[in-house]
DNA sequence: TGTGAAAGACGATCCCT
DNA sequence: AGGGATCGTCTTTCACA
Protein backbone atom coordinates (compact mmCIF):
# COMPACT_ATOMS: atom_id res chain seq x y z
CA UNK A 1 0.00 0.00 0.00
CA UNK A 2 2.53 2.98 -1.27
CA UNK A 3 1.24 6.77 -2.27
CA UNK A 4 -0.02 5.16 -5.78
CA UNK A 5 -2.18 2.50 -4.62
CA UNK A 6 -3.96 5.21 -2.83
CA UNK A 7 -4.40 7.88 -5.37
CA UNK A 8 -5.45 4.83 -7.42
CA UNK A 9 -8.04 4.17 -4.46
CA UNK A 10 -9.08 7.39 -4.51
CA UNK A 11 -10.22 7.82 -8.06
CA UNK A 12 -12.07 4.46 -7.95
CA UNK A 13 -14.12 5.30 -4.41
CA UNK A 14 -14.93 8.53 -6.30
CA UNK A 15 -15.72 6.89 -9.60
CA UNK A 16 -16.16 3.38 -9.96
CA UNK A 17 -16.31 3.33 -13.30
CA UNK A 18 -13.34 5.27 -14.44
CA UNK A 19 -11.62 3.28 -17.49
CA UNK A 20 -7.62 2.31 -16.87
CA UNK A 21 -6.38 4.39 -18.89
CA UNK A 22 -8.54 7.20 -17.71
CA UNK A 23 -6.65 6.62 -14.36
CA UNK A 24 -3.20 5.81 -15.62
CA UNK A 25 -3.80 9.53 -16.61
CA UNK A 26 -4.61 10.68 -13.39
CA UNK A 27 -2.20 8.80 -11.64
CA UNK A 28 0.29 9.01 -14.31
CA UNK A 29 1.36 5.49 -14.97
CA UNK A 30 0.56 3.28 -17.54
CA UNK A 31 -2.69 1.28 -17.90
CA UNK A 32 -1.68 -2.21 -18.17
CA UNK A 33 0.44 -1.10 -14.51
CA UNK A 34 -2.71 0.47 -13.16
CA UNK A 35 -4.61 -2.63 -13.96
CA UNK A 36 -2.28 -4.93 -12.41
CA UNK A 37 -2.43 -2.40 -8.99
CA UNK A 38 -6.41 -3.00 -9.27
CA UNK A 39 -5.93 -6.54 -9.51
CA UNK A 40 -4.33 -6.75 -6.65
CA UNK A 41 -5.94 -4.52 -4.28
CA UNK A 42 -9.06 -6.70 -5.10
CA UNK A 43 -7.24 -9.74 -4.50
CA UNK A 44 -5.96 -9.11 -1.34
CA UNK A 45 -9.49 -7.39 -0.58
CA UNK A 46 -8.53 -3.75 0.29
CA UNK A 47 -11.38 -3.31 -2.22
CA UNK A 48 -14.07 -5.25 -1.40
CA UNK A 49 -16.29 -4.51 -4.21
CA UNK A 50 -17.93 -1.63 -6.24
CA UNK A 51 -21.06 -0.56 -5.91
CA UNK A 52 -23.74 1.99 -7.51
CA UNK A 53 -25.20 4.13 -5.14
CA UNK A 54 -28.75 4.66 -4.88
CA UNK A 55 -30.40 7.72 -3.77
CA UNK A 56 -33.00 6.17 -0.91
CA UNK A 57 -35.41 9.14 -1.31
CA UNK A 58 -35.88 9.19 -5.20
CA UNK A 59 -36.20 5.38 -4.64
CA UNK A 60 -39.21 6.00 -2.32
CA UNK A 61 -37.42 4.93 0.66
CA UNK A 62 -38.80 8.28 2.13
CA UNK A 63 -38.73 7.18 5.93
CA UNK A 64 -35.66 6.01 7.50
CA UNK A 65 -34.72 4.92 11.34
CA UNK A 66 -32.41 3.98 13.27
CA UNK A 67 -33.11 0.78 15.46
CA UNK A 68 -31.33 -0.09 18.54
CA UNK A 69 -32.15 -3.98 19.94
CA UNK A 70 -31.93 -5.10 23.55
CA UNK A 71 -32.32 -8.94 22.59
CA UNK A 72 -33.64 -11.34 24.57
CA UNK A 73 -30.74 -13.59 25.24
CA UNK A 74 -30.83 -16.40 22.29
CA UNK A 75 -33.50 -15.11 20.55
CA UNK A 76 -31.29 -12.27 19.48
CA UNK A 77 -31.59 -10.96 15.99
CA UNK A 78 -27.97 -11.64 15.10
CA UNK A 79 -28.46 -15.14 15.70
CA UNK A 80 -31.44 -14.93 13.05
CA UNK A 81 -30.02 -14.51 9.61
CA UNK A 82 -33.52 -14.70 8.24
CA UNK A 83 -34.06 -11.55 10.08
CA UNK A 84 -31.49 -9.26 8.76
CA UNK A 85 -32.05 -10.13 5.24
CA UNK A 86 -35.24 -8.16 4.93
CA UNK A 87 -34.81 -5.56 2.66
CA UNK A 88 -35.78 -2.91 4.69
CA UNK A 89 -32.61 -3.27 7.21
CA UNK A 90 -29.83 -1.90 4.85
CA UNK A 91 -26.94 -2.07 7.48
CA UNK A 92 -26.32 -3.73 11.40
CA UNK A 93 -23.77 -2.86 13.30
CA UNK A 94 -23.09 -5.22 16.49
CA UNK A 95 -21.90 -3.37 19.24
CA UNK A 96 -21.06 -3.00 22.96
CA UNK A 97 -22.62 -1.83 25.47
CA UNK A 98 -26.11 -2.24 26.77
CA UNK A 99 -27.70 -3.21 23.32
CA UNK A 100 -26.38 -6.04 21.06
CA UNK A 101 -26.68 -4.28 17.84
CA UNK A 102 -27.85 -1.25 15.70
CA UNK A 103 -30.12 -1.57 12.89
CA UNK A 104 -30.66 1.02 10.13
CA UNK A 105 -33.75 1.01 7.98
CA UNK A 106 -35.33 2.72 5.17
CA UNK A 107 -38.27 2.41 4.06
CA UNK A 108 -41.56 3.60 1.99
CA UNK A 109 -43.81 4.60 4.81
CA UNK A 110 -44.74 4.78 8.55
CA UNK A 111 -46.99 1.87 8.31
CA UNK A 112 -44.06 -0.14 6.81
CA UNK A 113 -41.83 1.49 9.76
CA UNK A 114 -44.48 0.25 12.14
CA UNK A 115 -44.62 -3.45 10.60
CA UNK A 116 -40.96 -4.19 10.86
CA UNK A 117 -40.78 -3.15 14.62
CA UNK A 118 -43.99 -5.44 15.65
CA UNK A 119 -41.65 -8.24 13.39
CA UNK A 120 -38.48 -7.05 15.42
CA UNK A 121 -40.22 -6.84 18.57
CA UNK A 122 -40.32 -11.06 18.69
CA UNK A 123 -36.27 -10.87 19.44
CA UNK A 124 -35.75 -7.92 21.63
CA UNK A 125 -37.05 -4.60 22.74
CA UNK A 126 -36.73 -2.09 19.82
CA UNK A 127 -35.67 1.25 20.53
CA UNK A 128 -36.34 3.76 17.71
CA UNK A 129 -34.70 7.10 16.72
CA UNK A 130 -36.03 8.74 13.21
CA UNK A 131 -32.89 9.79 10.63
CA UNK A 132 -33.64 13.87 9.77
CA UNK A 133 -31.36 13.62 7.05
CA UNK A 134 -27.36 12.19 6.05
CA UNK A 135 -24.73 15.32 6.90
CA UNK A 136 -22.36 12.58 5.70
CA UNK A 137 -23.43 9.81 3.70
CA UNK A 138 -20.70 8.43 3.49
CA UNK A 139 -16.82 9.35 2.80
CA UNK A 140 -13.91 8.16 1.24
CA UNK A 141 -11.44 6.12 3.00
CA UNK A 142 -8.28 7.62 3.08
CA UNK A 143 -4.66 7.20 5.07
CA UNK A 144 -4.90 8.54 8.22
CA UNK A 145 -2.18 11.36 8.68
CA UNK B 1 -39.18 3.31 -12.75
CA UNK B 2 -40.36 0.05 -14.20
CA UNK B 3 -38.55 -3.59 -13.56
CA UNK B 4 -36.20 -3.01 -16.11
CA UNK B 5 -34.92 -0.21 -14.57
CA UNK B 6 -34.29 -1.78 -10.87
CA UNK B 7 -32.93 -4.96 -12.97
CA UNK B 8 -30.20 -2.38 -14.44
CA UNK B 9 -29.89 -1.29 -10.81
CA UNK B 10 -29.63 -3.78 -9.28
CA UNK B 11 -26.80 -5.45 -11.24
CA UNK B 12 -25.11 -1.66 -11.23
CA UNK B 13 -25.18 -2.23 -7.28
CA UNK B 14 -23.87 -5.61 -7.23
CA UNK B 15 -21.10 -4.61 -9.92
CA UNK B 16 -20.45 -1.13 -10.90
CA UNK B 17 -18.20 -2.15 -13.24
CA UNK B 18 -20.24 -3.94 -15.81
CA UNK B 19 -19.59 -2.82 -18.97
CA UNK B 20 -22.89 -1.83 -20.66
CA UNK B 21 -22.46 -4.67 -23.04
CA UNK B 22 -22.49 -7.07 -20.22
CA UNK B 23 -24.70 -5.18 -18.75
CA UNK B 24 -27.22 -5.44 -21.66
CA UNK B 25 -26.71 -9.51 -21.80
CA UNK B 26 -28.03 -9.65 -18.22
CA UNK B 27 -31.16 -7.75 -18.31
CA UNK B 28 -31.99 -8.82 -22.45
CA UNK B 29 -31.92 -5.40 -24.24
CA UNK B 30 -29.33 -4.12 -26.44
CA UNK B 31 -26.86 -1.83 -25.14
CA UNK B 32 -27.72 1.71 -26.59
CA UNK B 33 -30.92 0.94 -24.56
CA UNK B 34 -29.08 0.34 -21.85
CA UNK B 35 -26.76 3.18 -21.30
CA UNK B 36 -29.57 5.27 -22.36
CA UNK B 37 -31.28 4.05 -19.06
CA UNK B 38 -28.33 4.57 -16.90
CA UNK B 39 -27.96 8.21 -18.23
CA UNK B 40 -31.38 8.85 -16.92
CA UNK B 41 -30.81 7.28 -13.78
CA UNK B 42 -27.83 9.27 -12.95
CA UNK B 43 -29.35 12.35 -14.71
CA UNK B 44 -32.30 12.26 -12.03
CA UNK B 45 -29.96 11.20 -9.69
CA UNK B 46 -31.76 7.80 -8.65
CA UNK B 47 -27.89 6.74 -8.68
CA UNK B 48 -26.02 9.17 -7.17
CA UNK B 49 -22.55 7.27 -7.92
CA UNK B 50 -20.34 4.51 -8.25
CA UNK B 51 -17.93 3.64 -5.26
CA UNK B 52 -15.32 1.64 -4.94
CA UNK B 53 -15.90 0.11 -0.96
CA UNK B 54 -12.51 0.27 0.60
CA UNK B 55 -12.01 -2.93 3.36
CA UNK B 56 -11.79 -0.91 6.40
CA UNK B 57 -9.92 -3.34 8.66
CA UNK B 58 -7.45 -3.96 5.99
CA UNK B 59 -7.00 -0.27 5.14
CA UNK B 60 -5.79 -0.51 8.67
CA UNK B 61 -9.08 1.03 10.16
CA UNK B 62 -8.84 -1.66 12.94
CA UNK B 63 -11.34 0.49 15.18
CA UNK B 64 -14.92 1.93 14.40
CA UNK B 65 -17.13 3.37 16.56
CA UNK B 66 -20.53 4.83 16.74
CA UNK B 67 -20.61 8.51 18.77
CA UNK B 68 -24.20 10.06 19.63
CA UNK B 69 -23.60 13.70 19.89
CA UNK B 70 -25.42 15.44 22.67
CA UNK B 71 -24.93 19.34 21.42
CA UNK B 72 -24.32 22.56 23.13
CA UNK B 73 -26.68 24.63 21.79
CA UNK B 74 -25.30 26.66 19.13
CA UNK B 75 -21.89 24.54 19.02
CA UNK B 76 -23.77 21.94 17.34
CA UNK B 77 -21.06 19.77 15.44
CA UNK B 78 -23.64 20.03 12.71
CA UNK B 79 -23.05 23.84 12.36
CA UNK B 80 -19.40 23.81 12.42
CA UNK B 81 -18.64 21.34 8.98
CA UNK B 82 -14.97 21.80 9.42
CA UNK B 83 -15.58 18.95 12.46
CA UNK B 84 -17.66 16.87 9.82
CA UNK B 85 -15.02 17.10 7.27
CA UNK B 86 -12.30 14.87 9.65
CA UNK B 87 -11.26 11.80 7.73
CA UNK B 88 -11.98 9.65 10.73
CA UNK B 89 -15.82 10.21 10.52
CA UNK B 90 -17.07 7.88 7.67
CA UNK B 91 -20.97 8.98 8.34
CA UNK B 92 -22.89 11.34 10.10
CA UNK B 93 -26.36 10.86 10.58
CA UNK B 94 -29.46 13.76 12.20
CA UNK B 95 -31.66 12.00 13.97
CA UNK B 96 -34.85 12.74 16.07
CA UNK B 97 -34.62 12.22 19.91
CA UNK B 98 -32.41 13.41 22.46
CA UNK B 99 -29.19 13.42 21.04
CA UNK B 100 -28.54 15.94 17.65
CA UNK B 101 -26.57 13.63 15.84
CA UNK B 102 -24.94 10.13 15.07
CA UNK B 103 -21.63 9.81 14.13
CA UNK B 104 -19.56 6.83 12.35
CA UNK B 105 -15.97 6.78 12.80
CA UNK B 106 -13.04 4.47 11.43
CA UNK B 107 -9.86 4.93 13.16
CA UNK B 108 -6.67 3.16 13.36
CA UNK B 109 -5.99 2.96 16.94
CA UNK B 110 -7.83 3.03 20.60
CA UNK B 111 -5.54 6.44 20.91
CA UNK B 112 -6.59 8.21 17.75
CA UNK B 113 -10.21 7.57 19.49
CA UNK B 114 -9.34 9.28 22.44
CA UNK B 115 -7.82 12.11 20.49
CA UNK B 116 -11.39 12.28 18.16
CA UNK B 117 -13.36 11.99 21.38
CA UNK B 118 -11.03 15.33 23.12
CA UNK B 119 -12.24 17.08 20.02
CA UNK B 120 -15.64 16.66 20.02
CA UNK B 121 -16.01 17.35 23.56
CA UNK B 122 -15.43 20.91 22.98
CA UNK B 123 -18.83 20.99 20.71
CA UNK B 124 -20.90 18.59 22.74
CA UNK B 125 -20.91 15.63 25.41
CA UNK B 126 -20.16 12.46 23.26
CA UNK B 127 -21.55 9.23 24.03
CA UNK B 128 -20.04 6.38 22.53
CA UNK B 129 -20.22 2.53 21.86
CA UNK B 130 -17.26 0.54 19.94
CA UNK B 131 -18.47 -1.25 16.19
CA UNK B 132 -17.61 -5.07 17.06
CA UNK B 133 -18.21 -6.00 13.46
CA UNK B 134 -20.71 -5.21 10.64
CA UNK B 135 -23.49 -7.96 9.90
CA UNK B 136 -24.70 -6.51 7.20
CA UNK B 137 -22.13 -3.79 5.63
CA UNK B 138 -24.25 -2.70 3.43
CA UNK B 139 -27.28 -3.73 1.67
CA UNK B 140 -28.66 -3.19 -2.46
CA UNK B 141 -31.53 -1.16 -2.41
CA UNK B 142 -34.58 -3.15 -4.02
CA UNK B 143 -38.67 -2.23 -4.74
CA UNK B 144 -40.36 -3.15 -1.54
CA UNK B 145 -42.75 -5.78 -1.93
C1' DT C 1 6.92 -3.85 -11.20
C1' DG C 2 6.48 -0.97 -15.35
C1' DT C 3 6.35 0.02 -20.53
C1' DG C 4 5.02 -0.17 -25.38
C1' DA C 5 2.69 -2.32 -29.27
C1' DA C 6 -0.95 -5.18 -31.32
C1' DA C 7 -5.45 -7.58 -31.57
C1' DG C 8 -10.00 -7.98 -30.16
C1' DA C 9 -13.75 -5.99 -27.49
C1' DC C 10 -16.27 -2.14 -26.05
C1' DG C 11 -18.56 2.58 -25.79
C1' DA C 12 -20.58 6.45 -28.09
C1' DT C 13 -23.29 8.03 -31.69
C1' DC C 14 -26.32 8.15 -35.55
C1' DC C 15 -30.15 6.75 -37.99
C1' DC C 16 -33.99 3.89 -38.58
C1' DT C 17 -37.88 1.54 -36.65
C1' DA D 1 -38.08 4.04 -26.44
C1' DG D 2 -35.37 0.17 -28.67
C1' DG D 3 -32.21 -2.07 -32.30
C1' DG D 4 -28.39 -2.25 -35.65
C1' DA D 5 -24.11 -0.45 -37.77
C1' DT D 6 -20.21 2.60 -37.47
C1' DC D 7 -15.86 4.46 -35.76
C1' DG D 8 -12.78 5.76 -32.24
C1' DT D 9 -11.21 4.22 -27.91
C1' DC D 10 -10.21 1.01 -24.46
C1' DT D 11 -8.90 -3.59 -22.33
C1' DT D 12 -5.95 -7.27 -22.49
C1' DT D 13 -1.98 -9.78 -23.53
C1' DC D 14 2.59 -10.23 -24.86
C1' DA D 15 7.64 -9.50 -25.13
C1' DC D 16 11.11 -6.85 -23.01
C1' DA D 17 13.40 -3.83 -19.71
Amino acid sequence: MDAMDWAILGELQADARLSYSELSRRVHLSAPAVAERVRRLEETGVISGYHAHVDLGRAGRTVRALIRMDCYGARCVLRHEEVLTQPEIVQVYRVTGDTCCLLVVALDSMAHFERLIDGLSHYGRPSSTMVLSSPVAWRPVTPLA
